[in-house]
DNA sequence: CCTCAGATGGACT
DNA sequence: GTCCATCTGAGGC
């Protein structure tokens, strides 16, 4: 299936977000092709956003990342021991990106379930499997992606999303764990199925 | 089902 | 020194 190419990623942050859900997440390690579909999603748009870590155009050591042409991941260490993965957007010099915030696994089950949870699929309990990447550090951990692969081009291995699932309806709402960001944290640019 | 404390380290001031 | 775009396990109901 068709790799989505620049075309996509250099749009509106908001239509991204969107058209992300239902998508494939296509991560390739020691052979495998670990697969997820995309089911939740948040835009982050620096030029308005409190909540975006380059908000105002602000440019550090981390946030250059952000201000790339759409295309690349922007990945980054949350809490001490989590990793966020996000996709840019936009043109170059416009700081935004895309948080895929939660998935649903669709391939190599079994490679995903040991780097997620060190044990077989079939040993999950019905707890862990509603909860295996429903979250942006769970689905990081479940395809391991991590630092090492920031500020990369996703259209290519070894992590590239790809054409999915058609989707018919889809819900909004505020974005998770932004209380900070003052009148930002009301601003309705989260997507999810 | 729920809430909550603790883990843990880098970015930034 | 402070703040996180989070997750887990323990304990309560």
């Amino acid at each position: 299936m068709t790799r989505l190419n620049n075309d996509f990623y250099l749009r509106d942050t908001l239509t991204v977000a969107r058209e992300l859900l239902g998508k494939y997440i296509v991560r390739e390690i020691d052979g495998h092709k670990l697969t997820a579909m995309i089911t939740e999603t948040e835009a982050y748009i620096g030029a308005v956003d409190k909540a975006c870590h380059a908000y105002n155009y602000r440019k550090t050591e981390r946030t250059a990342t952000l201000f790339n042409k759409g295309g690349c991941s922007y990945i980054y260490l949350i809490y001490g021991m989590y990793n966020c993965f996000n996709v840019v957007t936009d043109r170059e010099g416009e700081p935004c990106a895309v948080l895929i915030r939660g998935a649903e696994p669709v391939y190599d089950m079994e490679y995903m379930s040991m780097l997620r949870y060190g044990k077989p699929y079939s040993k999950l309990t019905k707890y862990q499997l509603a909860n295996f990447c429903n979250g942006p550090g769970k689905l990081c951990k479940a395809l391991a992606i991590d630092r090492k692969l920031n500020n990369t081009l996703l259209d290519r291995p070894p992590l590239y999303i790809k054409e999915g699932v058609d989707i018919e309806k889809y819900n909004t709402g505020k974005r998770i764990n932004i209380d900070y960001a003052e009148e930002a944290a009301d601003f309705p640019w989260r997507f999810y199925l």
